[in-house]
RNA sequence: GGCCCGAUGGCGGAGUGGUGACGCAGAGGACUGCAAAUCCUUGCACCCGAGUUCGAUUCUCGGUCGGGCCUCCA
């Protein structure tokens, strides 16, 4: 079977993926900081990393993914003189920090279940391992820190080929951030930040360096080898963590496993999505979050269509106009599942897979005689080659319309690949489809009032009558479809 | 200032040293009382210059334009 390569971003390679423990797959995944709503640029990380976990379950894989909450730290200027991005969202909001990262952990996972992401094996809090940080951090002190006024700071130069990842040396030169007094390169980071003398924050805690709160970077090293185990196989994020935060941990990995290894066999990073302002931006006007968009009428799955269109190393561009693209296909695809699948499956009166259960792929000689076009090898090459999901859509297309094979393997195929790539086509209702805008004026009890009062008319051949209630529909947003394949007799324009 | 990346049809977006996926939009047809929805068919593109090559959109160099990072960021 093909052999399934991936990108390391370390070597800039594309590398075949060996596990570290037989037939496991052991992913970590860089998770939100929890101090407001996720707009929809986060949300591609999620939808990445989960068709990465979705792909290695579909070569065979037992999967452990861990995805953390950063539910601490963050400043929001420079390393060490900003406010901390929940302490400050907790003032603005007069509530307590831990109400804040509870509503936006909440909030994050709603989207995550309208994303048809799947649950990790482990949702890591941060703030749950604050004494196993002390630990890490008092472990490799020694060797590798050393206090200043504001806390305990990593010296870079103590370990092999620091910045690797980033392959950007950044010398102090032309720095544009403040230096911290006494750090001895600017590279080094925080470790531990004190709270400053006079001042109490709401979260902190007692270490060997004084009450304060963890550095950022050293949440996710103490939380995936908790949860994984150094090292482990694959260690995900938004591409810019690649430059900073990721060479971070890797130093902390280093010092923690007094080796020159990462501390992952391979690291992979998702590209951003953009719009035409530039970055995603949670500050500037209307707020790119998931629910925006099902307010507006499209369904959140048209999102992660939209996301698997393009491959995960590729900026994506937002618009408007792509997600309806991308919803129309959407609907498209589902019309297919809902009217020649299902009314198959009723004509046999058995349902031949579990649509519930993950599948894998079938030993070769029972697909070889299904499989008659090698529409389904093409499939996992794609996928196998670096998850390109653009490349695999079509031909899950091409099984869905081209019914060349019989019902019970077209749908095991359908099954297989959709579990794969996560649009949960096999699931939806037809119903779920017809999202109503947040902004309609007019209710469905009204809308089928006046289609009945139309069909009416039709039944008589009073044209003029229907025709000025199509009309009058039409004035209200509300489109009329006679003879929809799916019967639908209607759909609210977005 | 330093480092990095990209440039494909109307829009989005794969891919390739020799026939340029796919989706949406557009066009034509079928269906319809007329439409819509649906189905079938279909037009349209590889930034510029030089080089390597029998042949480059694909490789190399230069240029132009665009974007990202160097500060928290998916």
């Amino acid at each position: 079977m093909t052999e399934l390569r991936l990108f390391n971003s370390l070597t800039r390679q594309l590398e075949p993926f060996v596990p570290v423990h037989e037939g496991e797959a052991r992913v970590y995944t860089c998770g939100p900081t929890v101090y407001n709503y996720p707009h929809i640029g986060n949300m591609r990380a999620y939808v990445f990393a989960d068709t990465l976990g979705r792909v290695l379950s579909y070569k065979g894989y037992k999967l452990t993914h861990v995805i953390n909450i950063t539910d601490v730290g963050h400043l929001t200027d420079d390393a060490d003189a900003g406010e901390d991005k929940m302490e400050k969202m907790a003032a603005e909001k007069a509530q307590s920090i831990w109400d804040i990262a509870r509503h936006y952990t909440e909030a994050y996972w709603a989207d995550v279940k309208a994303l048809n992401i799947r649950q990790p094996a482990h949702w890591s809090i941060a703030t749950d391992y604050v004494p196993a940080m002390i630990e890490f951090a008092e472990s490799i002190a020694d060797k590798h820190c050393y206090e200043l006024e504001g806390g305990l700071y990593f010296d870079t130069s103590t370990v092999a080929d620091y910045g690797a990842l980033a392959r950007a040396k950044t010398e102090d030169g032309e720095g544009r951030i403040e230096e911290v007094q006494g750090k001895r390169h600017a590279a080094d980071f925080a470790i531990w930040r004190k709270t400053p003398a006079g001042e109490t924050r709401q979260m902190e805690w007692d270490s060997p360096w004084g009450k304060g709160a963890p550095g950022w970077h050293l949440e996710c090293s103490v939380m995936s080898e908790a949860l994984l185990g150094l090292p482990f196989d694959i260690h995900t994020g938004g591409i810019d963590h690649r430059e900073i935060h990721h060479p971070n941990e890797i130093a902390q990995n280093q010092a923690r496993c007094h080796s020159d290894a990462s501390g992952a066999n391979i690291w992979m990073h998702n590209n951003f999505l953009i719009e035409r302002s530039g970055k995603m931006s949670k500050s500037a006007g209307e707020f790119l979050r998931v629910q925006l968009l099902i307010d507006k009428g499209f369904h959140p799955l048209a999102y992660r269509l939209m996301c698997l269109q393009a491959h995960y190393r590729s900026e994506l561009e937002f618009s408007w106009e792509g997600l309806e693209a991308a919803f129309t296909r959407l609907k498209r695809m589902y019309k297919v599942v809902a009217v020649q699948l299902w009314k198959q499956f009723e004509e046999n009166g058995h349902r031949p897979v579990d649509a519930t259960k993950h599948y894998q792929v079938i030993p070769s000689d029972e697909w070889q005689e299904a499989d008659q076009t090698g529409v389904l090898a093409q499939f996992n090459a794609a996928l196998f080659d670096d998850l390109n999901t653009a490349k695999a859509l079509p031909l899950m297309e091409e099984v869905l319309g081209e019914p060349y094979m019989t019902h019970a393997w077209r749908w095991h195929m359908i099954a297989t690949m959709d579990q794969t790539l996560g649009l949960g086509l096999l699931d939806f209702d037809r119903t779920d489809l017809r999202i109503r805008p947040k902004a309609a004026t007019i209710s469905e009890a009204e809308i089928e009032t006046a289609l009945a009062a139309r069909k009416e008319a039709r039944a008589a051949k009073d044209f003029a009558k229907s025709d000025a209630i199509r009309d009058d529909l039409i004035a209200k947003g509300v489109e009329v479809m006679d003879g929809d394949p799916l019967g639908w007799d209607w759909r609210i324009e977005i």
